[in-house]
DNA sequence: AGGTAGACCTGGACGC
DNA sequence: TGCGTCCAGGTCTACC
C-alpha cells in the first residue's frame, strides 16, 4: 500500500494500537526482511512501543531503551495490529507477540525491509541517511535547485527519494497532472513556478489523500485493513483510455523508467501518437507520408526489423535464446524456414521480437514526446503497439484493389503476400481501431481525401 | 558517468 | 485447464 499517505496512514493507526506495548517475543519467518547487520527482532524484547515516526516512506518504530525498528513496506507490505492471533495468515514475513495483542508484517512479494537499531546514529546511517525531506517539510528555493540539476525525465526525478521523499507512481501521476507538466520533459527545463507548483500540488494531494486514509488499489481483506478512499478521487493513475476530467481527451499510458505512466497528452503538453496499420498492399506507407508532410516524426516498425538482422547484438542473443536452431549458422533464411515450420519457435521467435520493437518505439516515444509521432506497423495489434497510441488507423481496400496494386509494384510473390494477408489479426481487431482509411480510389484522388483525413485527425 | 535492463518476489488477469 | 506473458503502489545493482 505505501506511498507517503498510505505509510502515514499506517502509522496513525498503529499508534492509537501499540504504544505503551511490550514486545514479548518475536518470531521470523522470512529471515531476510532483516537487513540490518548488527540487531535482529529478538533485540526488541523486553522494550515498549514509544513512538511511531514516518519519514519519507519509512515507518520508525521506536522502543524504550533507545531501541528502533525502521520499516519499509516497498510494494505490498502491510503491518497490522491484532489483540487476537488470525488463525491464518498468508505471506507473513513475522510477527511481534505483546503484552497484548500481535504486531504482524504481511508481506507477499517480498520486497519490505526491515532493520533494527540501538542508539539514534541510525538517522546517519542506510537506509534513512539517503532519504530526502518530503513536502510537507520542503520549501521551494531547495526544491528547485535540487531538481533544476537533474538528468533524465521529470517523473523519475519526482520518484527519486533522496532528492524529496514521499512520492510513488501514482501521485507522482497525479502531481504531474495537476501541475500540466508532462512527465518526459527534462528537469532541467522546469520553470520556478513549474517547481512552486509541484510542491504546493504535491502537498494539497497528499493531504486530501491522508484525510481519506489513503489510495486502496487493490481490494485485500483484513479486518485490520483500514481501507482508504483517495483512489475514488484520482484523476489519471488507473483511469488510462478513459477521458480526461477536465478536457475529454483520452488519457494515454505507456512507461517510462520501468513504471507504468498515465497522462493527458493535451493538459500536459505532450504530442499525439498515430498508429497505421492494415494488410499488405492497402496503401499504409502513402498514407503514413502525408502524416510526416503534416510535420510527424515517424517510426517505421519494417525498417526497425530490417536493422535488427544488422546488429550483432541482436543475432548473438537470437542464437543463444534459441541455440539448437542456429547451431550450424545464422541467416534470414534459416529463420524463415524455422517460422513457416516450427509453430512453437514462431510464437517465441515472435514474442521476442516484438518485445525489442515495442522496447524500442516506447523509448522513442519518451525521447520525443513533444512531437506529434506516426508508427507504421503492419503488426500493430500482433506487437501489442495499440495500447501506446493517442488513435489507431486502419487502412483497408478491397481485395481487387489490394491484387492490383500489389500487380503495379512489381512484386514477386504475390501469392505469399495474400497468404501473409490472412494470417494478420486486422480483421478480428477492427473495434479496436479508432478511425478507418478506406483506399480504393485512384491515386489521382488520394492526395485531397488524405490530407483531408490528416487535418481531421490533427485536430483531435 | 549516465542511462537503462535486470534483480528481488508473488499473484492476478488475459489471451491462445 | 493449462501455459505463456504482462502487470503491479519500490528500490538497488550491474552492466554497456
Amino acid at each position: 500500500m505505501p506511498e507517503l499517505p498510505e505509510v502515514e496512514t499506517v502509522c496513525r493507526t498503529l499508534k492509537s494500537q501499540i504504544i505503551g506495548k511490550r514486545v514479548e517475543s518475536a518470531t521470523l519467518l522470512y529471515p531476510r526482511v532483516i537487513k540490518s547487520l548488527n540487531l535482529s527482532l529478538n533485540d526488541l524484547i523486553g522494550h515498549k512501543f514509544t513512538e511511531i515516526e514516518r519519514i519519507g516512506k519509512f515507518i520508525i518504530f521506536h522502543l524504550s531503551e533507545d531501541y528502533h525498528m525502521v520499516l519499509h513496506l516497498r510494494m505490498e507490505g502491510k503491518i497490522f495490529y491484532f489483540e487476537k492471533m488470525p488463525p491464518i495468515i498468508k505471506a507473513m514475513s513475522f510477527y511481534l507477540s505483546l503484552d497484548e495483542g500481535y504486531l504482524v508484517f504481511q508481506d507477499t512479494r517480498k520486497f519490505g525491509v526491515d532493520y533494527v537499531f540501538k542508539g539514534t546514529d541510525f538517522y546517519n546511517e542506510e537506509p534513512l541517511v539517503k532519504v530526502g525531506k518530503d513536502p510537507f517539510n520542503m520549501d521551494v528555493d531547495t526544491l528547485y535547485n535540487l531538481y533544476s540539476k537533474e538528468n533524465g525525465f521529470l517523473k523519475e526525478t519526482l520518484l527519486n527519494q533522496t532528492l524529496m521523499s514521499g512520492i510513488g507512481n501514482i501521485y507522482a501521476d497525479e502531481i504531474l497532472f495537476a501541475s500540466n507538466l508532462s512527465p518526459f520533459i527534462s528537469p532541467k527545463n522546469l520553470t520556478y513556478t513549474d517547481v512552486n507548483n509541484i510542491l504546493e500540488n504535491a502537498k494539497k494531494i497528499m493531504a486530501r489523500s491522508i484525510e481519506l486514509g489513503g489510495s486502496t488499489v487493490k481490494t485485500y481483506l483484513s479486518s485490520a485493513n483500514h481501507a482508504g478512499s483517495f483512489q475514488d478521487e484520482l484523476k489519471v493513475y488507473s483511469h488510462e483510455h478513459e477521458p480526461c476530467p477536465i478536457c475529454k481527451t483520452r488519457l494515454e499510458k505507456r512507461p517510462l523508467g520501468g513504471r507504468g505512466t498515465t497522462f493527458c497528452r493535451h493538459c500536459q503538453k505532450t504530442g499525439q501518437i498515430i498508429g497505421i496499420t492494415g494488410l499488405i498492399g492497402t496503401g499504409k506507407s502513402t498514407l503514413t507520408k502525408v502524416f510526416v508532410s503534416h510535420g510527424y516524426l515517424l517510426y517505421d516498425c519494417d525498417k526497425k526489423v530490417a536493422e535488427l538482422y544488422e546488429d550483432e547484438q541482436f543475432i548473438k542473443s537470437i542464437k543463444d535464446k534459441f541455440a539448437p536452431i542456429f547451431d550450424e549458422e545464422f541467416s534470414k533464411e534459416v529463420v524463415l524456414k524455422n517460422l513457416q515450420e516450427n509453430k512453437i519457435f514462431r510464437r517465441k521467435y515472435e514474442t521476442f521480437v516484438y518485445q525489442i520493437i515495442s522496447n524500442d518505439l516506447i523509448n522513442f516515444l519518451n525521447h520525443h514526446s513533444s512531437n506529434n509521432i506516426v508508427v507504421e506497423a503492419p503488426r500493430l495489434f500482433e506487437a501489442h503497439l495499440e495500447k501506446y497510441m493517442s488513435y489507431v488507423i486502419a487502412v483497408v481496400a478491397q481485395s481487387d484493389t489490394i491484387y492490383q496494386r500489389l500487380l503495379n509494384r512489381g512484386a514477386k510473390n504475390i501469392d505469399k503476400l495474400l497468404e501473409l494477408n490472412k494470417k494478420s489479426q486486422i480483421i478480428d481487431k477492427m473495434d479496436k481501431v479508432d478511425f478507418i482509411f478506406e483506399n480504393d480510389f485512384p491515386i489521382e484522388e488520394f492526395s485531397e481525401r488524405a490530407d483531408l483525413f490528416v487535418k481531421k485527425i490533427m485536430e483531435k
